[in-house]
DNA sequence: TATTTTCTTGCAAAGCCTTCCAAAATCTTC
DNA sequence: GAAGATTTTGGAAGGCTTTGCAAGAAAATA
């Protein structure tokens, strides 16, 4: 049998198993375990299926949902530990207002039972408290920036001019000693009328975003107040933010 | 079993479950309890479930968070037939807004391939169109009536009031002669200005609005150009509002 | 506070993956 | 058709990941 046969019978194997380990697949197409391991590597390549330990798995049904949301997305550990550090900042019965992006997604998620109130951009993030009634969620208005489900245009920067908060949580793109910048104008006038409204500013990096610079500058150092990282985030570059009189906490 | 599967039988069971021990979890997928534990902390920390003392809960799907959604609502058929029926009467290229409200949502469901742009104040709509971009959707502004996924208050009156679209579709909990009525006034507030805002005006009502009289007064007959229904409604009650110059469409 | 249950942490065993190598199969070239 | 080069295959050694267990810490219960 001709290797690209055997991938064929590989792939339609998956497509009615969901799961199956390499010694199922060996067996199956009468093939050494190597061989198949080498096919589902050129098989997950051409992105067919995906790779999983001790076997492979069927690329899930494209879903509707925003592109991360919560799986699915890199750095997740990192993102995580960071989301609780964040959150373990904000002192309870504070307002927030929330940016839109993964990182920010994953301090929503432990923020919940720690604030009465919360103002954000995001879908994501407004979905995730939207159906519980255990603390008030106020959404900017604006236009869905599609994939991200972040509100953009006049009427969200115009929600965040009028609103003021106790503390906003932002990211961006890149973190360098000249300051933040991130990808997109529009993402930028929304962050910049968030960090006007609120009395503190905290950004969320992971560790690569340090020293990487974005399309647009954001704003210089001077406007943060804190800034929460990781633990692989490089050590110089944290000591010297320390330097600057910026409070960096670095999650475990 | 990889370990994937294995969370995946996981996430599955718990589908159903609603609540699991440790133990519970172990013995169905076969593993020990050590490893559940492991599992259970990644898929809380990818957000597909939560984490309890001795088990874990289930989080509510996105698309199922609020209470409607599609599913899971009376009158399926109908309302289906009243968004098919409602939608085939937009030209294509025309700006819309959506109200909220699970009638509606039917709507939106039929929606998608034929305007360019959709406005609305409501959260399960926004998520439908959110992930794609074929069409720009804009979001009003405000504070997450919590079961629905409703945006009310000043902000979503405010974004209603600066706005105009080519067509409004809404729904209300009543219908007689004397004209529509509803049950919240947060969100009749912000049904008047989408009237005011929009060229045409389009109720749906499925057949058990006929005749019933909500808390709160919305609107006159002479506001509405348009009316949906479907064929379960009273006969005479359509003919009536024939007569005061409205036009229904009776889906089927 | 005392007791039980559950969670964290560290560790050793088992399993899996990568890398490398030699044999087999296939392709080139003459 | 034959010799050599190239590719493919199956297997083995070593490294990494996952798994299950046990002991101490933390949390819930009474």
């Amino acid at each position: 049998m001709s290797a690209e046969q055997r991938q064929q019978r590989i792939a339609a194997y998956l497509h009615k198993a969901e799961f199956a380990s390499l010694e199922e697949l060996a067996r199956h197409v009468g093939a050494s375990v190597s061989t198949v391991r080498r096919d589902l590597t050129t098989l997950a390549a051409t992105g067919s299926l995906r790779r999983t330990h001790g076997g492979a798995r069927l690329i899930p049904a494209p879903s509707e949902e925003f592109a991360f949301s919560s799986r699915n997305t890199h750095q997740l550990e990192e993102k995580d530990a960071i989301g609780r550090a964040c959150a373990e900042l904000i002192q309870p019965g504070q307002s927030i207002i929330l940016d839109a992006g993964t990182t920010i997604y994953h301090v929503a998620r432990h923020l919940e039972e720690r604030v009465p109130q919360i103002i954000t951009n995001s879908l994501p993030v407004a979905n995730l408290f939207g159906a519980t009634n255990r603390l008030e969620v106020i959404v900017s208005g604006g236009v869905i920036y599609p994939r991200l489900g972040v509100l953009v245009g006049p009427l969200a920067v115009e929600a965040f001019t009028k609103i003021h908060a106790d503390v906003a949580i932002l990211s961006g793109g890149g973190l360098t000693l000249g300051g933040v910048s991130n990808s997109h104008g529009l993402l930028i006038d929304i962050q910049r009328a968030m960090i006007k409204a609120a009395h503190r500013v905290i950004f969320c990096f992971d560790n690569t975003k340090f020293g990487r610079q974005s399309v647009l500058p954001l704003c210089g150092l001077d406007c943060i107040d804190t800034v929460v990282t990781d633990a692989k985030a490089p050590r110089e570059l944290v000591a010297q933010l320390r330097k600057k009189n910026i409070e960096v906490i670095v999650a475990r």
